[in-house]
DNA sequence: GAGGTAGGTAAGCGCTTGCTTAGCCTGCCC
DNA sequence: GGGCAGGCTAAGCAAGCGCTTACCTACCTC
């Protein structure tokens, strides 16, 4: 309600990409949502990439965040830390299923330099996963041969759900979360769950 | 070589289609790179949209195909049924990863009809993976909670696969199903792989 | 060689696109 | 109460869009 006019509109490309994505998009129907006129939106952005940028940007920093929260806990266990960090990072790509939509499937719409940046910390999100694993091998809680190839597979559950959760749907965030987290022990073959 | 007019245009748009996305491709870019004029479309598919369901609907038959071979081998155990049917449709997802990209991420983009029938094709797919899951806890073999939750994330694996494999990269579509079948009897607790 | 047909094109119609420009309105400072 | 800055808009520009129309050409049939 207290919302600058700023965040209004992009608030208001969050919904118009989500739905009819990038390209199909028009900055007279993001100023529409936003109940304002075509001209406002370059009022207080540079152009339509730039808005999909900062939604990407957020996205990705707080899908980030998620993570290293989850695998940096200090009292926990490798199949912990590991559960804790799938389940949290599907739960969040469930509660912002339209961001990670845009942030996953629009990816190709920033411009190289932005591509770039985005990039950089989608291999963050990878590295800190392939950690727990590797920690967890050497404990010996997992047996994991491929340890980038599983690693990108458990992060292919959280993100291809973005593709079919809806969230008015049976299942809730948390339940996803917990389903994930469970096969990814599985997956990496853990002694107990 | 001998493709005909029609062919070539389709194979136009698979790559027009997969590389820009549907929105961001034009009808002209599809004709210059079939060699031809704008109008040439018009005269060989009734519309650009026609042009995507086309290339869907191939695509979609042709993956279920793979699905339907790998179930329904009548003399093979469930993990050798699950095992085959996650590394083919994993392999094809990546031998095909331009098709696969466009009939994933431009399934909103079709007409409410069209949207239809491909999304029969889907639940086929899935329906066929929850088959052989229940055949698996019938017989013991499997241990799963969750029978759809755990087909669709098994699903994920060769999805998702499309927005990372590349053609040229260091693994084989051979090389990710195996890895992709090894993760899935994991997944459902298959006591022997 | 007349007539039909399949496969193609040049030109362009009506409309929409991202973005700009020129200026208005409101509130605040002195 | 004059000046001015920031938020916003009406109007519109140049370019590009999907698709159509009117036509041309090469080849087959009888």
């Amino acid at each position: 309600m207290t919302a600058t006019a700023r965040e209004r509109l992009l608030e208001a490309a969050v919904e118009a990409f989500a739905e009819k994505g990038f390209t199909a998009t028009t900055t007279r129907d993001i100023a529409a949502r936003a109940g304002m006129s075509p001209a406002a939106v370059y009022v207080h952005h540079d152009s339509k990439e730039s808005l999909l940028f900062t939604v990407s940007l957020d996205g990705h920093r707080s899908a980030l965040r998620v993570v290293e929260a989850g695998t940096r806990d200090p009292g926990s266990s490798s199949p912990q830390r590991l559960a804790r960090v799938v389940h949290d990072f599907s739960a969040w790509h469930a509660t912002n299923s339209r961001v990670g939509r845009i942030v996953q499937y629009e990816f190709d719409a920033l411009t190289p330099e932005h591509r770039a940046e985005i990039a950089a910390l989608r291999r963050e999100i990878e590295a800190r996963v392939r950690e727990v694993l590797v920690e967890g091998v050497r404990s010996g809680d997992f047996e994991v041969a491929d340890v980038a190839g599983t690693a990108r597979a458990i992060l292919s559950l959280s993100i291809d759900l973005v593709r079919w959760f809806h969230p008015h749907g049976p299942q809730t965030p948390d339940q996803v979360g917990d389903l994930h987290a469970r096969l990814a022990l599985r997956m990496v073959a853990a002694h107990r769950d």
